[in-house]
RNA sequence: UGCUCGGUAGCUCAGUGGCAGAGCAGGUGACUGUUAAUCACUUGGUCGUUGGUUCGACCCCAACCCGAGCAGCCA
């Protein structure tokens, strides 16, 4: 069978070809007086590529003439210089076949769609422009992790998806089990008895891998984990999913500085990745979604990222004589106003704020001299908010164990996680990153649920 | 989960207590190296669901369902 060229191929093309076989999906076909502009796309690239169909051909008439938006085409063909505006190469077809038709109810037209429309035919939207350049980007970007963190000598961590752990603060959880809903086993007292369930115990998906990168830290020096990670949340906003990607690196002999450092490192090599390989996807988002995203991107690049403590942020937040929604006062959470506010307003680029109060983080992060404050560290950008939050962990036993004891958690249940600081413990640090956010932020997408092939919510799990 | 806004043709929306509308898509025809082609004609509706008010409800009221935005939770 003769090779395919794609259509990124053909459209790069430096000669005119005699023989080419293009495969791709129909945009759009319209007929001129004695031929037919066919524009094909195979999600190769942004672009589609249009192909003259002559009049001449055999099946013109009962079958060109009849392909709609939608349809499935092979077309062969010689790739010639265009000689219409628009383009400068496009296939004069020698042989066109219709390899799967699409009938009038296609849902896709060639005008744009609404997000929320797309998203209820999320089988569909990969094959609309934006949405090809959507996917394309997250693909990039998910290589560009990896090539920055092997880059650095960093060891990749498959960390497990079905974890007992079922405390460790980061809120609600999926239960995974094999039990009959409808008739579980019960314990004498009339409990479930979860020990005569797969695991002989209660699991749950995972809401992240850092408790076992630490593990892997503490041998191989620095590491990351990249995957699935499940929140069983009731949220409802354009910035949160069920299930997201999460990129978590662990580093041993590191502190809260070179956390901070590992982070603004690693979002501006992300950005300065993609806008140098998904150049033309990107022109489409500053085009439709967000006028103002190259530059901002670019923005973001050349400058450092502000750094201030809690302290020095809550300072900030209250001598700017506003109005809150929420008023804060030392001691209490930052809430999304004011993140903005510094991100936004204040600062005008991403900021990292560290070294928050105890009081509000969990019990692995390590306890500041002051006795008041953790090394937790939350880089906040514009226009999404929180995209990264890690810390240097609590490394001294003694210290640890009295943080657990006032979570109330029970350490017989991370006995592993202590032995950490009972054989050899070094200081260290590690963050995550919401693969999906950073999608966001370089593709100006604003809604989460847009740059999830198949998003999970509250209340959806279709496809 | 709370607050706010919305649900009318395949899509995007307008509409008013008294016969259901437009643009686009679809269909037919014309024209044409076009490119979200153009022009003419044209098909298409349980106005989210259920109940209530009313002589009469797409419109007013209530409950529910679904969607979106914001907040909380966080990445």
């Amino acid at each position: 069978m003769f090779k395919a060229t794609s259509v990124k191929a053909a459209l790069g093309a430096t000669e005119s070809t005699d023989t080419i076989l293009v495969n791709g999906w129909v945009r759009t076909r319209r007929d001129a007086k004695a031929f037919s502009f066919i524009e094909i796309n195979d999600g190769s690239c942004l672009k589609n590529l249009q192909v003259i169909a002559d009049a001449e051909l055999p099946n013109y008439v009962d079958t060109v003439q009849q392909i709609t938006t939608g349809a499935a085409v092979s077309v062969k063909g010689e790739l010639v210089a265009s000689k219409g505006g628009g383009q400068s190469w496009e296939v004069k077809a020698t042989e066109v076949t219709l390899v799967g038709a699409a009938d009038a109810s296609y849902p896709l037209q060639k005008k744009g769609h609404s997000m929320e429309f797309l998203r209820e035919i999320a089988h569909l939207r990969p094959r609309a422009n934006l949405f090809g350049a959507v996917f394309r980007v997250r693909s990039r970007l998910s290589f560009a992790v990896h090539q920055f963190y092997q880059d650095r000598g960093f060891v990749h961590v498959h960390t497990p998806i079905v974890t007992a752990s079922d405390c460790e603060g980061a809120g609600e959880l999926f239960r995974v089990s094999t039990l009959d809903p409808a008739n579980p086993p019960k314990t004498e007292d009339g409990a479930i008895d979860y020990g005569q369930d797969f695991f002989a115990r209660p699991t749950y998906l995972t809401v992240s891998g850092q408790l076992e990168a630490e593990v892997f830290a503490c041998a191989l020096g620095n590491v990351y984990t990249f995957g699935p990670t499940f929140r069983a949340e009731n949220s409802n906003t354009s910035r949160h999913a069920s299930e997201f990607w999460m990129i978590e690196p662990e580093m041993a002999f590191t502190d809260l500085q070179g956390n901070m450092d590992l982070a603004e490192e690693f979002v501006k090599y992300l950005i300065a990745d993609v806008l140098e390989h998904c150049a033309d996807d990107l022109a489409i988002f500053g085009k439709f979604v967000d006028k103002g995203l190259l530059e901002r991107l670019k923005f973001v690049l050349e400058r450092p990222f502000q750094r201030v403590s809690y302290t020095e942020a809550m300072d900030i937040i209250l001598a700017s004589g506003r109005e809150w929604e929420t008023s804060v006062k030392w001691g209490e959470n930052l809430q999304s106003e004011h993140e903005r506010f510094l991100a936004e307003e204040h600062f005008k680029c991403p900021v990292t704020v560290y070294n928050y109060p105890k009081e509000i983080k969990p019990f692995y992060m390590r306890l500041n001299d002051d006795d008041k404050t953790v090394t937790a560290m939350d880089v906040l950008v514009p226009g999404i908010g929180e995209i990264v939050g890690g810390s240097q962990r609590e490394e001294r036993l003694d210290v640890l164990e009295a943080n657990m004891d006032r979570h109330g958690l029970n350490k017989e249940e991370y006995k592993w996680y202590l032995d950490l600081r009972r054989y050899g413990s070094v200081p260290h640090s590690g963050f995550g990153l919401g693969f999906e956010r950073m999608l966001m932020f370089v593709t100006g997408m604003a809604n989460i649920r847009d740059v999830i092939p198949f998003a999970r919510t509250p209340g959806n799990a279709e496809f």
